[in-house]
DNA sequence: CGTGGTTACGTAACATTGTTACTCCATCGA
DNA sequence: TCGATGGAGTAACAATGTTACGTAACCACG
């Protein structure tokens, strides 16, 4: 069109057609031509805003961490630390399942278009971690928990939840035991895995379905 | 070269390269040409063989489905089922090591130059897992393991090996607790998880920790 | 108000990708 | 010996990420 209309928020616009069409036609659909003509402009904005398609990516992927611990972070501390814990995978798993196609290019790390992440993107991992790592904490504290450093704990955790919420959106859950049964089956054994009672772990789920958000 | 030289072992010809190209160069370095060229011949022998790139990626997972059942049946049942369990997770985790970006391609799913596996692709995975749950059945034989499902504790099992291997490969787990921490923590809580008492897991693993097949 | 510098953007091209139409010719059956 | 079959090479097509180049608008001066 005209040239020269100088658009500041034109970067911000990129990011927002990018994720609508990753979120629409997934990782194939995300191309700088398709990008380019979504936000009415030309595949070199890409190049001045971004330096290239694997950053603009980059862009995205920190969003989607910083949007994952976000919604983490409105899971609230009560009395049952066992039930925080559960309610925080509910918090994970609905964030995954909200932006299916950003979950797999956070996560499916090797393949996108050669795209592959640096080594501090995958760090923030670390930094989503952390309202995990204090609801186990006070699970200790309340005695649910087996002693040992909560970190460790909540990672393992994490490992267990990243690896229902992967296979689940590859579908590779199948009957008769689909992903919800999977993922409620798990969250018990995790926590009876850390050290609480087995009997307990199935009050302690019913205090997190309830808090389960709707949409988020 | 000369024309029509007609190679029966053509198919396999061009397995084994595109083997050879994904372990040593990714998925990006697979591509038609460089796989004509690898074989010494064109590119369309890719879709005569296969009728395109994506039946050959598809023949390539079935083929390390193949050997990753192949390897989990090689764990032999001893009177300590836990100990089996434990070594079946060790040999998951070592095939996956040894055929790290095969594995990505058999559960990275999505994206690789936008393929995508069909429906079926993806129960091998129950096939591959049986000797999981045989082991499984027989710790709850033998007291082990809580009365449930072998099926369903296996495939959370399954989950949980899934999510370490697939974050291990991408690079997400950072010190201080490397894969190698993170992996055998997991491998006790999962035990415990099941039903099996934290003290007996120690013995259990340092059973499976000597049945480790050095190569495969 | 005018002028130069900076910078954002469009145009067009390049290399590379998967894929396919066309052709050729070696092999097999009669 | 001759025709049919079908596997493979050549070359093209569309689409991809990327980049060189030109242009024009803004901003900071005088």
């Amino acid at each position: 069109m005209s040239p020269r209309r100088i658009d500041p928020t034109l970067a911000t616009a990129l990011l927002e057609a990018a994720a609508r069409l990753l979120a629409e036609e997934g990782a194939a659909g995300l191309t700088t031509r398709r990008l380019a003509a979504a936000v009415g402009t030309s595949t070199t904005a890409v190049y001045t805003h971004f330096g290239g398609m694997d950053n603009l990516v980059r862009a995205m992927v920190h969003e989607g961490f910083a949007r994952l611990h976000r919604r983490m972070s409105t899971v609230r501390a009560t009395s049952d630390a066992v039930a925080d814990v559960m309610a925080l995978g509910y918090a994970y798993r609905a964030n995954s399942l909200d932006h299916p196609q950003l979950y797999q290019v956070m996560f499916g790390g090797a393949a996108l278009g050669g795209f592959a992440l640096a080594e501090g993107d995958r760090q923030h991992g670390k930094y989503t971690l952390q309202p995990l790592v204090d609801a186990v904490a006070r699970a200790a504290e309340q005695g649910r928990f087996r002693a040992g450093d909560p970190l460790l704990v909540a990672q393992n955790m994490w490992i267990a939840l990243h690896g229902l919420v992967s296979l689940e959106l590859g579908g590779y859950l199948i009957d008769p035991y689909d992903a919800d049964v999977c993922f409620e089956a798990q969250l018990r054994s995790l926590m009876v895995g850390a050290g609480d009672e087995y009997e307990a772990t199935a009050t302690s789920l019913a205090r997190a379905r309830r808090r389960r958000s709707p949409r988020g």
